[in-house]
DNA sequence: CATAAACATTGATCTAGATCAAAATCGATC
DNA sequence: GATCGATTTTGATCTAGATCAATGTTTATG
């Protein structure tokens, strides 16, 4: 498991043995039940995840009620309700499993700690905030230009994994269109 | 014009005095005219920009021909536009002038080349893209969860020299909406 | 200053997708 | 494996906001 994550840590940082074993050893198991939450609306996000087998979404629940997915996990990607994260302030997204997951676990304090430790890490954290910046760029310019089935369309060609692993109802709220809607796009 | 910026500059980060001395000399003034195009679509955003008066905006052109205002940027405000000046790839956006501006341009070369001269810059880009991140985030709850009349009094409230400054077809394309809806609005 | 071009307003109509409602299917639990 | 709750599908209707169209109003340019 912890052979995987140093692959992917390796693909956004330039870290040697040493440094990877250090930072690996950091990385905690955990094993969590689908459905079951991770981080509630209101605490703060304190740890940055590996994914190694499942999946995790991050959500909001919208003033009427409901649910909005954010930003979804799965097998080899990391990680977490970034926005409390980077701020250590209170959440307005949950964290949940959308599956049984086994996953890989770091504390704020000590990814923040490696920033003094580690000089790659800086690096590292600068490209996961230049990959979520870039993934919300592209994500508004798809809310705004895309329709609900082009939108659809694009994720069945980009990622159809998704599709696969995800619930109607959590894809539908992804795609930011009602269930409805969604089972009459895949039903053409 | 450069001692303001120096104000700016010390509230992303902690630079001491010749520091900033050093960052601030290699911010060149620049002229621009009102509707000039200091980045087009296809070009390589290569500048980072201090606005002392007036103002830029970012946009994009959708499928259908519509202009989409991503970020503006008014008076004692920094920027640019930022995926392309990260990943030093071809624009979608364009940047340009909403009015007269006199502004600071700092090159993409300098701007990374201050990541090894000087240790405080690093944390200062990461407070810039920590903060593009979060303000995306939050447009992004904006459009899912907002209507139109929602999207503009909330501007209105939190951010009222916009509307004052924008013309309504800028405003209009900023909040997400069409110019007749935005005039509707308005007139209520 | 005149004239064209861009921008803003107002009204009428249209439509993508939401909402409401009910039936059908799936899946966890005893 | 029967049962209850959750999820998905299907149909009917509604609506926010887009689109189309025409007119009024600013603003740039020779």
């Amino acid at each position: 498991m912890t052979n995987k994550l140093k692959t992917v840590l390796q693909t956004l940082a330039d870290f040697d043995e040493r440094e990877l074993d250090q930072i690996v050893n950091l990385f905690k198991p955990k094993s969590v039940k689908k459905n079951s939450i991770l981080l509630h609306e209101g605490n703060i996000s304190r740890e940055f995840y590996y994914i190694h087998t499942g999946g995790l979404r991050t959500f909001f629940i919208s003033k009427n009620g409901q649910e909005k997915t954010r930003y979804v996990m799965l097998d080899n990607h990391i990680g977490t309700a970034l926005k409390s994260f980077i701020s250590q302030k209170p959440s307005i997204e949950f964290v949940e499993a959308i599956d049984d997951t086994e996953l890989l676990a770091i504390s704020h304090q000590d990814f923040y700690h490696l920033n003094e430790e580690i000089h790659s890490w800086k690096n590292f954290y600068q490209n996961i905030l230049e990959r979520a910046y870039s993934f919300q760029n592209r994500k508004i310019e798809e809310l705004v230009t895309l329709t609900a089935k082009q939108r659809y369309e694009q994720l069945l060609q980009e990622n159809p994994v998704f599709i696969q692993k995800l619930s109607n109802k959590v894809l539908a709220s992804y795609l930011d269109m009602r269930e409805e809607t969604l089972s009459r796009l895949k039903s053409q």
